[in-house]
DNA sequence: TGAATTCCCATGATATCCCATAAGAACCCA
DNA sequence: TGGGTTCTTATGGGATATCATGGGAATTCA
């Protein structure tokens, strides 16, 4: 199935340096693809994600207006996306720009969710996670109408 | 059919590990199927599911504004989700979260519900089941519509 | 030539594997 | 029906492998 799931906190060190979880790394290794990392549009944190994902962004970008706004708003992400290498213990180097964006000191939280994962201050992710939680709580948890639609779903 | 019924209280050891009741653990091979577990978002238990569950969220995600409340809801399910990976003699680790957050202490009661199962502290199992009960004599039992239910056929 | 990056190795913590034991369930056969 | 035997499960503990992480040496780049 080949998702990113859970989450992981691992140091950042001096530097620069952030261990990629090993799970993550084995869903890119078994697809023998490279990561690429770029700075959310919306949120305070980084999304990473394989070639997959870029390319359905270009393609999306592709089938806009060239000139318009909102194609000028995803091209944002691209130019901010960039190939990261791991080295040969499994870490990446994250450039000082992607640290200062998310804001991020001494500790990365890795938090998969599905096709991507987002990288996160610990602090504001454990806000979010507790407003998703009291979210649930009181409207309930979203409906998943996922009727039918695979059936033998899997990936 | 192959679903995951009845309860069973297995001990959880100092280093984390419980057995997957063996009746779980048959549906799971015979459906080639990896077990996954995650923090329930509305009740202090644990849930365990197959991969098809996993895949829903993932594919209803990908067709909701990724911005939305609901959204972002499913997305704490999913990085609380975990491949489970179990070992020859039949037990999984369950990381410190996942204990914390059932608070489960040295026992780990697993409750069948069908298509997926919950983890509970045993008290709290029990102290729910009761509710369970006098809510049922005290407000009915809700209706149980059972039978034709996919009329569009299948399942 | 200095700063940043990459490579390499060491280490401790933790997860995983492997074997041993014990209790219970299923089985067999007289 | 009874009694023994074999399987399956759950569980404990020790040995081994994996992973995250720190730091130094080598390399690259400007």
């Amino acid at each position: 199935m080949d998702l990113f799931l859970s989450t992981y906190e691992n140091k950042l060190d001096a530097k620069g340096r952030v261990s990629v979880p090993a799970p993550y790394r084995s869903v890119l290794e078994r697809n023998r693809s490279p990561l690429y990392i770029y700075k959310s549009l919306t949120l305070p944190c980084l999304e990473g994600c394989g070639p997959e994902r870029i390319s359905q962004i270009v393609d999306a970008i592709d089938d806009m207006d060239s000139l318009s706004k909102d194609a000028e708003v995803l091209q944002t992400m691209l130019f901010s996306a960039q190939e990261m290498k791991i080295d040969s213990d499994g870490r990446m180097l994250l450039p000082a720009e992607f640290v200062e964006f998310a804001e991020l000191d001494g500790v990365a939280l890795f938090a998969g969710i599905g096709r991507s994962f987002q990288i996160w201050r610990p602090d504001r992710h454990q806000q979010r996670e507790q407003d998703s939680r009291e979210q649930a709580s009181e409207r309930g948890v979203p409906r998943l109408t996922l009727g039918r639609r695979g059936m033998q779903g899997d990936r």
